[in-house]
RNA sequence: GCGGGCGUGGUGAAAUUGGUAGACACGCUAGACUUAGGAUCUAGUGCUUCGCGGCAUGGGGGUUCGAGUCCCUCCGCCCGCACCA
């Protein structure tokens, strides 16, 4: 009887799938967990091996909480609206519904020959309008919300409303709505976005390369348009507060913190020489107030044209027109070239009274702080370096600090300061916020790096906004019974007029009596904002979830998924979560308790060396007696690095005829690690794999190349040192010839210390996530059980029962075969009992001066003194110590000796 | 430039608090069983040396009885951010 997988897994498949063995209750007295996987994009090319990395690590993880007596949720969806489905539909003419279906089924199909423990009932569709009625919701929560920076928490917008209306008594019903978007956490505002003239249409940051469009290479520029923002600056406190209670890794928690760039500082107003205007700049240090040589605004800066004074105005201008030939991508790469241009205008220090030129310069950025610094040559690089290329002064304000040199240190005495004089950056800090206040030209001021996020996308494959603009042009929200507000079929998603999206072109759905649809549709990260809420409750009607159940399931507690979602996603579900606690819908302001991000599984390309001009081939080996060419060829055609030179030659016809120098008769392709890509054919179909060797070979290979969250090349030769443990264990429950063979005999001390070892190793890594190590030592195991020739029910059951989250469909084929009835799906996991671990002798290694020279086996309990003398009367000690006597001998109980001459 | 991470055999990788470096596999070499083997089993496999031994965790230095692990320094690779005031 041999190891038939494929009928084993086909077979346990359906029978879960029909007893509904994966079914998931909302019941609330057992102990909960909930492991979540980053949902994927169904794309059209399906997954490939190193997608599902993941979804297997945390399928472990919930079969193994299962068993341990937890109520575990453990749910995939798709997050299916979506720029590259409509990229499709405009290229092929099919509708990005029928597209989007038909990839959902193919990656559905992919999942379930993997053989995960999802509850399929509770699956969402983030373009189902069961799920995007509840995305619209939720969005109208955004809407209908503000941020109270005093209570720092998000309220209803009608209590400002109400507010604003006394205190405004003469404001008409618009100007009233004007001045509530400037509070509503999801607003309006203008933006600028990638327009492409000769597409009509606004383009993606991808879509975009080298300033040109990816499809025609049009050129692209930069266009003002009103759009939807969510108002995320406001929670920065509580999103960067919030990763103090969360287990993220350490790299994702800084580059959230990054992204967030919060820093503390002040905005000041210089005044400006024959002007009542004034410039506003932000400073990280204000205690260098005394340093400012010379102010630098951004070349975009509103009061540049204002500023320049006629002489200048020629080179300014000139400079201006040069900054804006640059794209942001020149600007950025050449950051030693230092440009500027001095505008002819004068500010005056606020304590010295002295005059400071005003410059403009490509290094300040519009959109950071005010779009102006003070520069403070000694105590900042890009200001020093400015200064010393257009000879600017550089006043010494540090103690110590030698002339024409930079010093951004801040723990340094301040000199030539006025009042701030040996005070050190800090102390002076907020003594010069403390003057700037008192005489009202400044302010503390905390400033953020984030920007609002845009919520608005000009394209038709997403979520409709629920809102409609009545004959005023103000925006209103629609009512909540009236939602879902439906994405209306339409057979064409060309852009719509004005760089509008799609959906001004219907304008059956535009018009409506009370006044004019929204034509943008929310971005990709709308529907996957929240998703892991609606799991919990999935087919509720009434409720985006019902409280008591999200009361219930409570935080995530394992998320897995990519580091690509380290910023977004991650930021905007942190952000939705937190708004929907401020107003009492949940009870936790952290979506996800801890979140591991998962490796990349790379390709292994296969390389074939041409001899040039020919259509010769030559084996690796060899190349270098020859020129040759490399040429990629499918991965697929190999095993290990030999070629199947038949199915190299059928794969394209120009290689019909190809010739071969071969090595040892075998043509071997070179090989080289890179991601994986179509391009590259080095793509592994899971599928194939799972066909080849069986889904259980399969999960349990992909955990055992390397640590979860390290990045490995995929090798398909060496899933077969996995297939042939399972092979090993299925021969030590079956025999070949006589079928199944248990014995009820007791197990030895021996045996069962094989097991125990092997429950505390298994148990431990896959609390920490080891899952490689967890693998290894189901080998050693089988290996160790193998040597002592054991079949002994009392071992075998419970060594099923620590597998079967990693290959559950020979775990349940051999359970059931073993005599079981019910399912091992819910049988009960077996406890270390460490009576078996404990060990009566130990085999010491002895040490000479740190160096193992030999072996000596004690009694645990025997002595130090005892052992010691046996040590050095030891033979090989002997010899090393050449007759001295040793200085001092370590003992380290149960570890190690070593004895030191 | 800044931040985070990594560097161990031919390959993927192991190594609790500093305590036998290379577990477990792949590959390779030999052998057994077989009509056959891409099945299975056995033995070997870091480098070096006939051997005793010596050398080995990116390089150099340090702490320690003892360092892959801790400290300093240099080099290389990967990821993220980048003229952020």
């Amino acid at each position: 009887m041999q190891y038939h997988f494929r009928e084993i897994e086909k077979k346990w498949q359906s029978f879960w799938n029909q007893n509904k063995s994966y079914e998931v209750k909302n019941d609330f007295n057992k102990p909960k967990c909930y492991v979540l996987d980053m949902f994927p994009y169904p794309s059209g090319s399906g997954l490939h091996v190193g997608h599902p990395l993941g979804y297997i690590a945390s399928d472990i993880f919930a079969r193994y909480k299962k068993l341990k007596g937890f109520n575990v949720l453990h749910p995939m969806g798709f997050d299916a609206f979506g720029l590259p489905a409509e990229q499709y539909a405009i290229e092929t003419g099919q509708h990005p519904s029928i597209t989007t279906e038909q990839n959902i089924n193919r990656y559905k199909q992919q999942l379930r020959n993997i053989g995960f423990c999802y509850d399929t009932c509770r699956e969402v569709n983030t373009s189902d309008p069961h799920y995007y009625k509840w995305t619209q919701w939720i969005f109208l929560k955004l809407y209908n919300s503000w941020f109270n920076h005093a209570t720092q928490k998000a309220e209803p917008i009608e209590s400002l409303k109400t507010k604003m209306i006394e205190q405004n008594p003469e404001w008409s019903s618009v100007e009233i709505e004007n001045e509530l978007m400037k509070y509503r956490l999801a607003y309006r505002a203008e933006s600028y976005v990638n327009w492409c003239e000769a597409l009509g249409t606004v383009l993606a940051n991808d879509e975009v390369i080298n300033g040109v469009s990816e499809r025609g290479g049009h050129p692209v520029d930069r266009k003002k348009m009103s759009q939807w923002f969510l108002r995320i600056t406001d929670y920065a406190d509580r999103l960067l507060e919030g990763l103090e209670k969360v287990q993220f890794p350490e790299s994702l928690k800084e580059m959230q913190r990054n992204w967030i760039g919060k820093s503390v500082g002040a905005e000041m107003n210089f005044e400006i020489e024959n002007s009542n205007k004034k410039i506003k700049v932000f400073t990280t240090r204000p205690d260098t107030i005394f340093g400012v040589s010379f102010l630098v605004l951004a070349p975009e800066h509103e009061l540049v044209s204002e500023l320049t004074t006629s002489s200048e105005k020629e080179k300014i201008e000139h400079y201006k027109s040069y900054v804006t030939s640059r794209s942001e991508r020149e600007r950025l790469a050449e950051n030693k070239k230092v440009t500027g241009c001095f505008t002819g205008s004068y500010a005056i220090h606020p304590f010295t009274k002295n005059k400071i030129p005003i410059w403009i310069a490509e290094y300040v950025l519009a959109g950071y702080g005010t779009g102006a610094i003070m520069a403070v040559p000694a105590g900042d690089e890009r200001d020093f370096h400015f200064a010393q290329h257009f000879q600017l002064p550089i006043p010494i304000i540090f103690k110590g600090q030698e002339e024409q040199t930079v010093n951004s240190e801040k723990n340094i005495e301040l000199i030539n300061s006025d009042f701030l004089n040996d005070f050190n950056s800090f102390d002076a800090s907020k003594m010069v916020i403390q003057k700037l206040e008192d005489e009202g030209i400044g302010k503390k001021k905390i400033n953020y790096r984030m920007r609002d996020a845009g919520f608005s996308r000009q394209r038709y494959w997403g979520e409709p906004f629920p809102v409609y603009y009545d004959e005023n042009n103000t925006p209103q929200a629609l009512l909540e019974n009236d939602l879902p507000l439906l994405l209306p079929f339409m057979q064409s998603y060309s852009a719509g007029p004005n760089g509008k999206g799609p959906l001004a072109n219907n304008q059956e759905w535009v018009n409506i009596p009370q006044g004019t649809r929204e034509t943008d549709t929310m971005p990709g990260y709308a529907g996957s904002s929240w998703y892991y809420l609606r799991y919990m409750d999935p087919h509720n009607d009434k409720e985006f979830c019902d409280r008591t159940i999200s009361d219930y399931w409570n935080q995530v507690d394992v998320y897995i998924g990519g580091a690509e979602h380290a910023v977004g996603h991650l930021l905007y579900s942190r952000m939705w979560c937190k708004v929907l606690y401020d107003l009492g819908y949940i009870s936790f302001d952290e979506p996800y308790k801890k979140l591991i991000n998962q490796g990349m599984i790379q390709g292994s390309s296969r390389l074939m060396y041409r001899i040039k001009q020919s259509n010769t081939f030559v084996s690796s080996g060899l190349k270098n007696q020859y020129e040759t060419d490399e040429i990629y060829v499918d991965c697929n055609f190999c095993d290990g690095v030999q070629l199947d030179i038949e199915k190299f030659k059928a794969w394209r016809t120009d290689f019909q005829n190809a010739t071969f120098i071969l090595e040892n008769g075998k043509y071997y392709c070179g090989a080289q690690v890179e991601k994986m890509s179509k391009r590259l054919y080095n793509i592994v179909n899971p599928d194939d794999v799972i066909e080849e060797f069986g889904a259980d070979t399969f999960r349990m290979y992909e955990m055992f190349l390397g640590p979860i969250e390290m990045s490995k090349p995929w090798d398909t030769k060496g899933i077969e040192g996995v297939h042939r443990f399972l092979k090993k264990l299925w021969r030590i429950f079956i025999d070949e010839q006589n079928g199944l063979s248990i014995s009820n005999e007791k197990p030895t001390n021996e045996e069962f210390a094989i097991l125990h070892h092997t429950i505390k190793k298994v148990t431990n890594d896959i609390e920490n996530f080891a899952l490689n190590t967890a693998v290894s030592q189901f080998m050693i195991c089988v290996n160790d059980l193998q040597k002592q020739q054991c079949n002994k029910r009392e071992i075998l059951e419970p060594l099923l029962i620590l597998l079967t989250p990693f290959a559950p469909h020979i775990c349940e084929e051999l359970w059931h075969l073993m005599g079981n009835t019910h399912s091992i799906l819910d049988a009960k996991y077996p406890e270390v009992n460490e009576e078996y671990l404990q060990k009566n002798q130990f085999t010491y290694p002895i040490a000479i001066n740190g160096k193992t020279r030999t072996e000596l086996n004690f009694a645990v309990d025997l002595p130090q003194n005892e052992i010691e003398q046996n040590v050095l009367a030891d033979e090989v000690v002997q010899k090393w110590l050449e007759g001295k006597s040793p200085k001092k001998i370590i003992f380290v109980k149960g570890r190690m000796i070593n004895v030191v001459i």
